[in-house]
DNA sequence: TGCCCTGCCGTAAACGTTTACGACGATCCT
DNA sequence: AGGATCGTCGTAAACGTTTACGGCAGGGCA
């Protein structure tokens, strides 16, 4: 079933048909009531092959995830409701979203060139950034719209937008600071994702305000995930000079941190002071309850969805294409993990 | 940059442009190579709106999930070791993968027909299957290749793949039986997804076989997250008569019940036993160690590749479909948190 | 009545591919 | 030497849309 038959079925011309689906105005009312009603009944909707040959814009929105069996990406309820709020933004402006998940195995570039070069989507939202991303000056030299989502370093000027980890970071080094911890530990990635240098870097000028620097070996890299939190455990107990306090990139940590705690009969928030980061279930349901950051997810996808569409917009208007950079704000949820300094 | 400048660019025709990058015999080799080298030069790949277009196919191959803000969906490590599995066969197989999230507001249907009626992809795998889930209907009545990853009841004949639920629950209630456990709890699924029925009723008739019912006030309906395990763990501890172990369908929920158990003072495998379900990092990290069913789920994404491509060639050559109905064995791996009844 | 304007619709070109078909020169066989 | 075969390539149609353009009927106005 195509537009020909449709058209044929109803006894006029597949113009009228194309006109009257898709709201033009020089249509009768009439006409499109037929058209819309016979094109529900026959399930019929344009092949979007044709559609997007003649319009040269598919109306498909991507998002390029990197799958990692380290299983350090943030997890499904981090990208999940990111995705949602994404999805439901871009289905009210009529376009579709799809996901695409770069394997383990295959190099992030290539597998990025191989969706722009067959013009698989119109605009795409790339995350997990490394330090410095091959993935920006690919994109930023075939004019393709996109948004990385995560800071990266590029001579070239591109959008993006990432969560406040300065913010983040200084709110949590002033609250421990006021608590009266001066020997702060810092667990951060063993990775070179980009986000890892960043907070180590806005955690050591928040320290550095105050007076403290942050040595090296209080800076625990570990992988971002429940054993990594086990491991950041294990270090800290090992050391001859035991931190108060500790600061967390990743809330997965957490869990293990809690368990070799409760192991070793140590109290967070009495004997020794966690801040972990983004709202994930397991923050909220930890006891005692974890001091971590509110980010409205759903909302971020939300705004990701509504900018890849001004860029693409734009760049359909021959308009230069505009400059994004946003730092979503995170708000501190006290917590009973934190608490005053012995 | 199309066929049709890469060809004026090279002198010849855009049929032998087009031949010579799809790996047609009939052209020289020396204008082959000419042709590659210029494609790759220039950054030229097909557009893929033309292609599908003239081919009538998309040459991707989706697998829809549904996300839920309450966050009951399988986990990370669960869908991104699948994606990866099927993402690598399929990219060795020169086809494009793309996973379409339907929204939590959205009808699954309705979500479902978009993407078939204009035609986004030439299969797909669908998962998170209700009960009786429309879907199916939908799909099979439109020939769509498809496969379900999960069970479902329908009057129609489709092909389907799903974890072996009746292989976990004779394994974990024959384990426990055999170390004297007669008072045995079931944690499943407080929604309508299928596999909670289908695991509840495999324990009742596996507890059947042994002369054991089980009574309903042993069956704990929570939400497949960590704060639904320790709903289920004060549950539990309220009962009158206490059962002296657990199976649960999700090891999400392990998590919360280990809390809650930690708080209670009573310890897995030796006060209360607990069997998980599939593998996950969660259950290697907890301590003591769950009893847990390891399932490879790279392996799984790779069997879904395969066959969806087996579905999609079918069709191609106008042959009727085979249904595949594949039940994914799991295998016991053994921890401390089940022991011998007191 | 003659003219323009409006509302509605049909026609046909164009989007970028793939591929059936035929053309052409070179080689081979008898 | 002549015809058949083979290797290589160009031509053009087709895939399913959208949309610029023009046409036609009818109504309004001078």
């Amino acid at each position: 079933m195509n537009i020909h038959d449709l058209a044929k079925h109803l006894n006029i011309s597949i113009g009228t048909v194309s006109r009257a689906l898709n709201g033009r105005a020089d249509v009768n009312a009439k006409t499109r009531e037929r058209v819309v009603e016979a094109a529900r009944k026959f399930g019929y909707s344009p092949n979007q092959s044709g559609r997007s040959l003649r319009q040269g814009a598919t109306g498909l929105i991507g998002f390029m995830v990197i799958t990692n069996r380290e299983r350090e990406a943030r997890g499904e309820a981090f990208f999940m409701s990111i995705f949602d709020g994404m999805q439901s933004y871009l289905s009210s402006r009529g376009l579709d979203f799809v996901v695409h998940f770069c394997g383990s195995d295959e190099d992030p570039v290539a597998y990025l060139r191989r969706i722009a070069e067959r013009r698989l989507v119109d605009g795409i939202v790339i995350s997990q950034m490394y330090r410095t991303d091959k993935r920006i000056d690919y994109l930023v030299q075939r004019k393709m719209p996109f948004i990385a989502f995560g800071r990266s370093e590029s001579s070239k000027a591109f959008s993006w937008m990432d969560l406040d980890f300065e913010g983040v970071a200084e709110k949590a080094i002033n609250h421990l600071y006021l608590l009266g911890h001066r020997r702060i530990a810092l667990a951060t990635a063993s990775n070179d994702v980009n986000y890892g240098y960043l907070f180590e870097d806005a955690c050591r000028s928040s320290l550095a305000k105050r007076g403290i620097v942050l040595s090296d070996e209080l800076v625990l890299r570990e992988p971002l995930t429940e054993s990594g939190g086990y491991r950041v455990g294990e270090r800290l107990l090992s050391m001859d000079e035991r931190p108060t306090a500790i600061v967390l990139v990743d809330n997965n940590m957490a869990i293990g941190l809690y368990h070799i705690f409760q192991d070793a009969k140590i109290i967070p928030g009495k004997d020794i002071s966690i801040v972990g980061f983004d709202e994930s279930p397991n923050g909220e349901f930890l006891r005692p309850s974890l001091t971590q950051f509110e980010v409205p997810l759903v909302q971020l996808g939300r705004w990701l969805g509504e900018h890849i569409v001004l860029l693409i917009e734009a760049k359909a208007a021959n308009k230069r294409l505009p400059h994004f950079a946003k730092i979503w704000p995170m708000k501190m949820i006290l917590g009973d993990s934190s608490g005053p300094a012995l």
